[in-house]
DNA sequence: TGCTTATTTAAGCAAATGCTAAAATACAAA
DNA sequence: TTTGTATTTTAGCATTTGCTTAAATAAGCA
């Protein structure tokens, strides 16, 4: 990496280093708040949350089926969300059914009530 | 893509038909919402957009010091939530300032507020 | 007109992502 | 046990991402 004397000269020093403090001090929860956003930033995990925000549950054949794209496909992007806990699973003799972990649901609700009113364009 | 006549045979055809249809109408609201969350979900990306909330407006060098980055990488980012209107610029002579437009300081607000408090891992 | 400062852009590359196809696992029922 | 259904996992690959280095732009000042 360039050197970090790049510090433009009129640059406020006590404002550099308060600033350097306070993204240390939040590290662990810029990690955790990035790492939840970056999975909902993906088109079809987005869609995947939203149909579950509206159905409570689907298994990953119904959502295979509703955005036309392979169970495994799906089945992936399942994984990733119940590993970060943004989902949880419920087995009902072989079919296994996803739903919003209470946390998530709670968190996704506003941006998702916005969306449901397909207002999204208006709003933001 | 494997044949889409999975459907389980206890599926709920009706359930199906009304999600796809629901996806498809929200179509467009899926791809912003999601290419905005997909910004905010980049752990350096985050890490400005909470900068740019807490101080206001920075510059490229100042952004570079405080996440101990090259000035290159943090403007590519930069451009990248330009782009997007998350941020916008304001000169002042050779320096150019950036910092949240209105809508999105609005919108990551409620995020910013249990972040700055270091609050995120109790709360979510 | 140079020269310095502040910033952006372009080229290149390693690492990560999202998919497909095929194999593996898990459960239920005959 | 064997067969069928539901799902996950693995391997492989093309595309995208985020960085570095180096070159290019842009504005202020001598």
């Amino acid at each position: 990496m360039e050197d970090i004397i790049c510090i433009r000269q009129q640059a406020d020093i006590k404002q550099i280093i308060r600033c350097k403090d306070r993204v240390s001090e939040l590290n662990t929860s810029f990690d955790y708040l990035s790492s939840g956003l970056e999975l909902a930033g993906n088109n079809v995990r987005l869609r995947i949350l939203f149909l579950l925000y509206e159905e409570k549950q689907l298994c990953v054949c119904d959502i295979s089926d509703i955005l036309e794209m392979s169970i495994s496909a799906i089945s992936q992007h399942l994984r990733k969300l119940k590993d970060r806990k943004l989902i949880e699973t419920k087995r009902e003799a072989q079919t296994i059914f996803y739903s919003l972990t209470k946390e998530y649901e709670k968190m996704l609700k506003p941006f998702f009530e916005i969306l449901a009113q397909n207002e999204i364009l208006e709003k933001i």
